[in-house]
DNA sequence: ATAGTCAGTTCCTTTTTGGAACCTGTCAAG
DNA sequence: CTTGACAGGTTCCAAAAAGGAACTGACTAT
């Protein structure tokens, strides 16, 4: 399989990862979940070289993942925001953030952390069930093939 | 930057991906959580080549995402487990088969489902406030530099 | 008139993939 | 005892992607 031919998989994570998967988006989409939207602001903070940069911003305004705003006329500038579809993927970003300060830390200690505008709490991720409520690991969980996807050798093993 | 100073960023999410965030780490841990541990396992079903998968695996394995166990002598076999570091990337894992779910299907629905063996329901994933554990959204969070580390250029806007 | 800003594009070199063939140790069948 | 299969790689080469630096174009400020 190459990698293009990712988005036809029978596989959400395969068709997300086709989206968000490569080396440099989902550095991209944390930086747009913190703020950054224009191009330069993105390159500096980054480091990425910019025809990297036009490239996968380009894909996630294609994918509807980011839209371009005009901010200005004479001449035109546009900044990129986050839409609905993206700001979706935050609890992709918090989990990967949960998951680097809990594993990735060194001796200064978490680089970042959440607070919950709501009550005020330093927080961390905690991924629920959305019928009963309760924590889920993953143990907790096993995975089906939906009902209209037959049971062909890639589904599952 | 180059890619493989990203794992000295003072951001957990940059140093997370520095270990998951290429194009097939996170379709290779997909499979580890489907259940697959053996190398020609992942490769028939992931249509990878050989030596990419070998260096991905070994990069997981030097990382402490995956382990090395035989299960076999004469000749030796080894096969790869997650281990608890990487059994913790479970979120993020379900946090993108959810969004994939919900904004990449075609006319055939969802391709996998999530089941909560201990409800019995199919379900989603909730991401909510280890503290107050309401639901968090993009917008009831703000994300603030950790106490030890100075304000940077890099680390704000 | 000169310098600076923003958002790219172009050109060229280095690195990483893709694809296929080959290797090694072991067992099992004919 | 030769042949074939299997598991888990390694080697080789061509193609694709990324890195790095310079250039462009439409303005604005000094």
């Amino acid at each position: 399989m190459r990698w293009e031919e990712l988005d036809q998989e029978p596989c959400s994570v395969a068709r997300a990862l086709a989206v968000v998967g490569d080396r440099w988006t989902l550095i991209i989409l944390r930086d747009c979940f913190l703020g950054v939207r224009r191009f330069d602001q993105f390159e500096s903070r980054l480091g990425i070289t910019r025809h990297v940069l036009t490239d996968r911003l380009k894909k996630l305004v294609e994918n509807d993942v980011l839209t371009k705003v005009p901010y200005q006329e004479k001449p035109l500038r546009e900044e990129y925001r986050l839409t609905e579809k993206g700001l979706a993927l935050h609890p992709v970003i918090m989990a990967l953030v949960h998951w680097g300060n809990t594993y990735m830390t060194d001796e200064r200690g978490v680089p970042l952390v959440h607070i919950h505008k709501t009550c005020g709490h330093r927080m961390a991720p905690v991924t629920t069930c959305s019928e009963c409520g309760e924590e889920v690991t993953a143990r907790d969980v096993r995975v089906e093939v939906g009902p209209n996807w037959g049971r062909t050798a890639r589904d599952l093993i």
